[in-house]
DNA sequence: AGAACCACCTGGCAGC
DNA sequence: TGCTGCCAGGTGGTTC
């Protein structure tokens, strides 16, 4: 599910109800998550204040006192603010309750998220691997161009790799190297700077577009309000195997790489 | 160092 | 209708 679109979307949501909020106590149903969730999680998070919600890559961390909630969505995970008396539903495996009232929920049928606790945030062996922020200032095709020297990997890989640049999945890889006209399966390494330059650029608009849209919604995500996003209703060419490529018409074509669904239109990408 | 593959889970869907 | 197999937005760990 969610890449980064979908997590800032959560993100943006949870600000205004969060932030400023302290955290009455933390209910924790299931704890199998990706890893166990901390045992003493309630402990260290009760009675603190939620000074501010980041994001880095996929993972969102709630600043609260002397350290931080890492909160990580995986694959199916939505986290939204629900009122106190919302019955439990199937899959509810965290709660926040702040002193408003307000319950912060976390839902995650496959358990690929993550809850941690997190007392430094610029030493942790999850964060600290990562490579530049899609919309920081380095992110550039200069840099993408540097970081692919040498690589023989498809091109969609590398920007998939969290350690090259974070955030981007297997929508948006797909959508995005359509958008810089770009061939899926084209080995990293081979691609000239300018192309690159192309790449960055449309890497931010389409997540921009997303963004904009809400994030996207195949099966379960939802914004913390519950809401689902539209973005997929804009797609070029992910999940539209046969279906007219919006550039050129002629369909567009699917194949597999790295075990992901890879979608291209062999006429307009190179 | 880089790349291929597996693992972790549940649920939805196509096909029989 | 039910069963089976396959697929899905992620990513750390292992192996070559």
């Amino acid at each position: 599910m969610p890449e980064l679109p979908e997590v800032e979307t959560t993100r943006l949501g949870l600000l205004p109800r969060v932030v400023g909020r302290s955290i009455r106590d933390v209910v924790v149903r299931e704890p199998r998550l990706r890893w166990p969730v901390p045992r003493d999680l309630a402990t260290r998070l009760r009675g603190t204040r939620v000074s501010a919600i980041r994001r880095r890559g996929k993972y969102l961390l709630f600043d609260c006192g002397t350290g931080h909630l890492l909160v990580h969505l995986g694959m199916s995970g939505n986290l939204t603010v629900v009122p106190p008396d919302r019955p439990v539903r199937r899959h509810d495996h965290v709660d926040l309750a702040l002193d408003s009232g307000d319950i912060v929920r976390l839902n995650d049928p496959r358990r690929f998220g993550a809850v941690l606790w997190v007392r430094d945030p610029a030493h942790h062996a999850l964060l600290d691997g990562l490579g530049v922020e899609p919309f920081e200032e380095a992110f550039d095709g200069e840099y993408l161009h540097r970081a692919s020297r040498g690589r023989r990997a498809p091109v969609k890989q590398f920007l998939m790799d969290s350690r090259v640049v974070t955030g981007i999945g297997n929508i948006y890889a797909n959508e995005a190297l359509f958008a810089a006209r770009i061939l899926p399966s084209r080995a990293a390494g081979r691609i000239a700077l300018g192309r690159f330059e192309r790449l960055a650029r449309e890497i931010r608009v389409t997540l921009e577009r997303a963004l904009a849209a809400g994030g996207s919604t195949l099966r379960d995500f939802v914004g913390s309000d519950g809401a689902p996003g539209h973005f997929q209703l804009e797609y070029a060419v992910y999940g539209r195997q046969g279906e007219p490529c919006p550039a050129c018409g002629r369909p567009v074509s699917a194949s597999r790489h790295a075990g992901r669904s890879t979608f291209h239109c062999a006429s307009c990408q190179r």
